[in-house]
DNA sequence: CTGAAAGCGCTTACAG
DNA sequence: CTGAAAGCGCTTACAG
């Protein structure tokens, strides 16, 4: 393998000499903004291509004081929501000509989001996008100078004023509950993700369906995004007696749930209904395949970069963008509790 | 919302205007190279926080011809072996300083090629890695400059110089094959990943060991990185009838071709044995648990940014770094043939 | 159409 | 310890 030092990388002063004409010739050749005439242009871009030159963006950043990148910060960039919200704004942004650079932010402790703000702060930046969808998030977005253009994509309308896209978990937990209720569940558990300091939406959208139907409100079992913490919490509910149906956070937290009720001689949906969130591609193929509250999370994340866009030129256009509601949609993972309690006993 | 217009940002000279020094000071206090008065630091200090002032990167950046910024260049974010692998390179260089920049490339096609890379080299980089994981990827690579820092992960050993990190995948698929042929299948059926223009690693080794012991070689099933097209693959191959065993490309196609194994009313492993590829968080979980050739990401990932950083700082050290060999995790999907092929017939 | 000059915001010798 | 000067590599008026 060649790893022979590498020589001084050419710059535009280089291409000059080497075509003959002055500095800002070169230049006007690669913006194309004047014209130039096609004898030079041809001297021009020979050099250029001889000399293998690059323009120094880092220059050209400076001078022109406009940035092509925009920063996204998030939790974390592997789990399934996060993961498409990221390749949504990805997709959106190369379209737009913008390059993408993203810092995770381990946890919400000080230390760690001042790393990851500050690191991210330290390149030219078109705006920030924050993933407001943890605590470390929340933080962030709250560490972010007030002079940067900011879109962030939330749950809530709280907090300071940047650009949202809003994406309505209120209603999905509301209306993922109220459809358990409607197959004749006495009542719902809850398996929650993490939040942003104050519960999530679709925790509260939870606890409102079943009050309103006069129901009891189950404890919370505490889970992260992971699978892993799905089983655990699901190894939790398979030692109560009382469960017939369980909302999860996440699909991957309902797949975990499945696994350990299955495990523990439980049958899903027969003896417990199960019902995620995201619509992971694995839910279709689950067995059983899971009933859960979809959400366009691609759409959400070209959703936040339009929004980021519209700001940095400066529009006054909407400030907010709403995403479309999360939907239902039903797999076979839920059904009607088992007569009588067969198996079961209910309370 | 407040969305009045941001005032001019302010840069190092009206630092050093309010502190009442010179500009050369108030950077002094900034890179904390040369000695300060405390007297004058705390000035400067004061008028930084009282004007929210940020350094512009462009122009460190440009002064001192040191870029702290490396590329990503990857055929997708979402896929769990893509993932993993920006996670591990994503964590290196965030401990390191350094902030990640991704696009994806969309296609082979060279418009999509040429597309990404001029995005991507649009920005001052410390270097570019490239996941050589598909076609995509080999092309991106060959289009790169000479004059950049590279480092790629990949498999192969052939293409243009440039630090690489290998993985070891053509042992993945002769091990993993070799087990399937130890339980006593007559052969194994393969489906397959996309490749980087030759055929792939774990393919070359999968029919190697069938060489080796004497059986037929059946034709290879493709597929795409999704768990999807895996479903599509199982359909055909549940219309086989000689199919006891079949290796996946990755574990996300193994789940799909589990599952159309199972609509179609063949168990695993009663019936057929499946093997994945990668140890997705999944495999553990899924019905039955999946048995496949694990494979660390994140840390090939790591290697590759520590790999660039050599190289940056102008190491001479070992060119490449190989990573650990991927090992076998069994688990239930695999299982001796059915005695006299009950249920099935074997050829 | 092209060149000489100024300037983007910073850092680094150079003097004192 | 601090200031005046030069320069990083480019682009953009300003002249011609």
């Amino acid at each position: 393998m060649d790893h022979r030092p590498r020589e001084r990388v050419p710059v535009l002063a280089d291409v000059a000499r080497v075509a003959g004409v002055s500095v800002p010739t070169v230049s006007r050749v690669l913006t194309g903004a004047t014209p130039v005439s096609d004898k030079t242009r041809k001297r021009v871009d020979d050099a250029i291509l001889e000399l293998g030159y690059r323009p120094n963006e880092a220059a050209r950043a400076l001078v022109r004081g406009r940035q092509s990148m925009v920063g996204i910060i998030a939790g974390n960039t592997t789990r399934f929501g996060y993961a498409a919200t990221i390749q949504g704004i990805e997709e959106a942004a190369r379209a737009a000509g913008l390059l993408v650079a993203i810092t995770v932010v381990n946890s919400a402790t000080e230390a760690d989001v001042k790393a990851a703000v500050d690191l991210m702060l330290g390149q030219p930046l078109a705006g920030v996008i924050v993933l407001d969808f943890d605590l470390q998030g929340e933080r962030a977005l709250s560490a972010l100078p007030e002079t940067l253009p900011i879109a962030v994509v939330t749950s809530t309308n709280d907090g300071r004023a940047a650009r949202r896209v809003l994406f309505d978990d209120h209603k999905g937990g509301y209306e993922a509950t109220k459809y358990l209720l409607s197959l004749g569940h006495e009542t719902v558990h809850y398996v929650a993700v993490p939040s942003s300091g104050r519960p999530s939406g679709r925790l509260v959208g939870w606890r409102e369906a079943l009050l309103e139907a006069g129901r009891k409100v189950p404890e919370v079992v505490l889970a992260d995004w992971s699978a892993q913490s799905g089983f655990e919490a699901g190894l939790i509910l398979a030692g109560l007696s009382d469960v017939t149906a369980v909302l999860s956070g996440n699909d991957e937290i309902a797949f975990g749930v499945m696994k350990a009720l299955q495990l523990n001689g439980l049958s899903v949906p027969d003896d417990v209904s199960v019902v995620g969130f995201d619509d992971h591609p694995h839910a279709v193929l689950w067995s059983p395949s899971l009933t859960t509250m979809a959400q366009d999370f691609v759409q959400l994340g070209a959703s936040a970069l339009h929004l980021l866009v519209a700001e940095r030129e400066g529009a006054d256009g909407p400030a907010d963008a709403s995403s479309p509601s999360p939907h239902l949609i039903v797999r076979d993972s839920t059904a009607p509790p088992r007569a009588g309690g067969a198996g079961r006993t209910i309370h």
